[in-house]
DNA sequence: CTTATTTCAGATGAACTGAAATGC
DNA sequence: CGCATTTCAGTTTATCTGAAATAA
């Protein structure tokens, strides 16, 4: 110690940084939309893993509950999700995307993609997939899962 | 059209898990400084280019002016930097680590490093390296530009 | 009884927009 | 005059904590 702080172009950093630019992006591609980065996100990983309650949801984008909750009663309004009670616990509510959320996903997934295709632009399939890789295994070092 | 979105296990998607993570991470970490990630990340980035004025830090961190102020006076009045008008325009104030600041970001440097460290931790060197590079290349490729 | 989920209510903080003052 | 920087003021929005109801 006595040492002064390493110069820090971190990895930490870095993935900030990528991350912010990122959300700037997204900002304006979904604007049209109306739905925010994070609204899009729900309804993709609801695409993806369908019939998730919203204490699931949230958990999985280190989020209380309650906030979660708002968020989906905002789509819910707009129609693009809609919920029905879980058969197996009639306490939770599973969340679907309806026809209208699936075609706003199909309506901007063009341009999502664009957006990330413009990011790796630079460089080449073999090391997207190394990039996709990495960031994977960082995700699970960090102790995915959060909150339990 | 009428294709259902492409399933997105997508690199953006990718990144954002990783930053949520390590962002809760890092409240954890620095919560005994009293200082939020965001302050922290400001404090390394004038540690690094000593002197920036408040409207190049702003522009660094995708915020207003305004909201970069605020940071930078609760900074201020915690001791962590120090300002002063700048010689060459003196409309502008240029804003410095004071030795506080530099002492705490070297007591939090350590634990910073460690949390970087778990991250990467089934990475080899060679790995580390090339994901720095790629999150350098995407950065780029997004086009920010950070403070001039 | 304990735990998980959802929801209502209120509080808080972090960001914004608008506008003004200052300097180049 | 136009542009950049800083700062004051007010507002909005997103998040939180706390608490209650419901169900397993």
């Amino acid at each position: 110690m006595g040492n002064a702080p390493s110069p820090r172009p971190s990895l930490l950093y870095a993935i900030k940084q990528v991350e912010l630019a990122v959300r700037s992006r997204m900002d304006a591609v979904l604007a049209p939309s109306g739905i925010t980065p994070l609204q899009y996100t729900a309804l993709t990983v609801l695409h993806r893993r369908d019939g998730l309650s919203v204490a699931q949801l949230a958990r999985n984008s280190f989020v209380t509950a309650q906030t979660m909750g708002e968020m989906i009663t905002v789509l819910e309004h707009r129609g693009l999700v809609s919920r029905r009670v879980d058969p197996t616990s009639r306490r939770r509510t599973l969340t679907s995307v309806t026809q209208a959320g699936l075609d706003l996903l199909t309506e901007y997934d063009t341009k999502v993609a664009e957006l990330e295709e413009s990011m790796v632009a630079t460089l080449t399939p073999r090391q997207r997939h190394a990039f996709a890789t990495y960031l994977n295994s960082c995700r699970v070092s960090l102790g995915d899962s959060p909150a339990h």
